[in-house]
DNA sequence: TCGCTATATGACGATATAGCAAAAAGTTCC
DNA sequence: GGAACTTTTTGCTATATCGTCATATAGCGA
């Protein structure tokens, strides 16, 4: 046993702190923006391709990734006429690929006492 | 090199996936459930007690601890005419602490060249 | 400058959610 | 059963957010 886990031993945050760590959960909290993201880590891609990959209003992805650039998330390089965005945070991925990878452990785990409830 | 990172290669989701992370990372976008779980970091609590502890409505309290027990990130335990509150999912404490450390490392690079810019 | 393209911003309606108060539901003890 | 207690559920209002349409801003070429 004894793995470095290195979960600390839980602090109590202040409010501001919470308010801040809320804000950044809050960010990664919609489908679309996910979506958005999602499509980021295959590289970087401009507003338009963005649009036209999830068929959405091009005002609505420009919002989202404003409250991702907001969030410090993505970051966004003008080149010309457009905007070239890309995942400025590694975090996300790192929080995305948590997440998934417990989700599907318990999508397993479910589907295993279903189908031993089934025998 | 070669740190065994494991973010993997960027599998695009599904939309019925993305509604599920989207649901979870919800559970945590908000102050008064990070103060909740952050409360139950330290051990487990009674419904009551985290009223007290957080000084919001009772009703209040009970919503969200609804909401995150949905989220399969808190259990209850029934114990005569309490409910014993207690973290249910271990992938709390390793989202808040990398979003805790990741904000903790903008902060200080933020003051550092603030410092700088002041020297 | 004018037109064209890419992106951002503002206004609006529809929906969701937080927080509060009151009522309801479930437990324990008498 | 009934009182006392803890928690959940239900209405309600206020606020925030999503998605869309319309408009504004900015770069590029003729």
């Amino acid at each position: 046993m004894s793995q470095k886990k290195s979960t600390t031993p839980a602090k109590q945050l202040s409010d501001a702190a919470l308010e801040l760590i809320a804000t950044r959960f809050r960010a990664l909290s919609e489908p679309m923006r996910l979506r958005l993201l999602n499509l980021l880590m295959l590289g970087e891609k401009t507003v338009g391709q963005l649009v036209e990959a999830t068929g959405s209003g091009q005002a609505n992805v420009s919002k989202h990734l404003a409250l991702l650039r907001d969030a410090g998330m993505v970051g966004v390089r003008k080149e010309g006429l457009t905007s070239v965005c890309f995942i400025a945070d590694p975090i996300v991925n790192e929080l995305c690929d948590m997440m998934c990878r417990r989700l599907r452990e318990e999508m397993e785990g479910k589907a295993k006492s279903l189908a031993s409830g089934l025998r």
